[in-house]
DNA sequence: TGACGACGGAACGGACCCGTTTCGTCGCTA
DNA sequence: TAGCGACGAAACGGGTCCGTTCCGTCGTCA
């Protein structure tokens, strides 16, 4: 019989606090009032602040990432870099993000958590657009997905999370032309 | 008339604690300890967590970067990331960079001296390859170095440092080869 | 040999958080 | 309308860390 509304309001306040001042620095207490609710109210629902970071994660692996079908590799390597682009632009996520990926180096579940909500889907999704790739004759048929990943995704993260510098007009579509390039290398 | 050994032996537990528990768990009490050292001998030198840091940081930034000088943008390219997954593959390092970079966030003090410790050298380095190579007409004029910076380390940043998969039989090869064939696009 | 100063150790009051318990309130549902 | 249970608030004892202060020791230099 917990409230709805009490459970959605906590969930909001993690994904906040964890942006605010990451997982390691993040309190009980802090979320509790920042979701303007009792520590009783959180405490009744998750064990401790890392049942509530695993129980956001595997929410987030629940929505699956559809993969693009444009009918060229150029085409699904541009969108791949849309949507990976747009999510990383975000201000929470990009916060996110890298500090759970560092705190997955110490906490295991939370590696574990990350990589089915995240790289899975991923790699899923390089290793569909590889393959139709490969159907249609732009790849050899030994293109292998996770490299084909490494080069979409590499320099977009890089370049939004750790350089941080904003990207130049028709970036994106210059960096999906050098990894289609690199892909056929 | 600070002792320079005890200096060390402080300077030293830092950089492990940084790697053991990340910045923002650190404390000054837990570096004392790991020193060997009582907290005023730090409290002496460093008024602040946040200064004990930036002063490993700028110590780091003095090093500098050799660029590369191999004759041909495959050379060169290949030895950056030599270098590059060298130091990732490092525990430590491998750890406390992306700590710190994740804390850049929050502190911009810290992204300033990771700017300068880091960044900056390889953003020099880029621009001294990519200039060579186009004085060997291997790249066009109009060749961008941070574009280039972002296509020959972003995957191997994201492979290391986010997946943290092991890397293939020749996968540095491969990565220059993708690289250089990405920037000639 | 005496004075100086950095040292490690211990303690200070204050802050924050832990996880738990108790309380009175409020909104369901029977 | 009576009872149940989740709620927020507050307090609990215990822990860690903050930045500072005091102390007794030890090495150095005059």
């Amino acid at each position: 019989m917990l409230r709805e509304d009490v459970t959605e309001a906590i969930r909001a306040a993690v994904f906040e606090e964890l942006a605010a001042v990451g997982f390691a620095r993040m309190s009980i207490e802090g979320i509790a009032r920042r979701a303007g609710v009792g520590k009783t109210a959180v405490y009744r629902r998750w064990k401790s602040k890392l049942s509530l970071v695993l129980d956001l994660l595997t929410a987030f692996a629940a929505q699956g990432l559809p993969a693009p079908a444009t009918g060229s590799l150029y085409g699904d390597v541009r969108a791949l870099l849309e949507v990976a682009a747009h999510a990383l632009r975000h201000p929470v996520a990009s916060q996110v993000i890298p500090d759970l990926l560092v705190e997955a180096a110490r906490h295991p579940e939370i590696a574990d958590a990350i990589k089915a909500a995240l790289l899975d889907s991923q790699q899923g999704v390089a290793a569909v657009v590889v393959r139709e790739a490969v159907a249609r004759g732009e790849l050899p048929v030994d293109a292998d997905a996770d490299r084909a990943l490494d080069l979409i995704i590499g320099p977009l993260y890089w370049r939004l999370v750790v350089v941080r510098t904003p990207l130049p007009q028709g970036y994106l579509d210059d960096l999906a032309t050098a990894a289609v390039a690199a892909l056929k290398s």
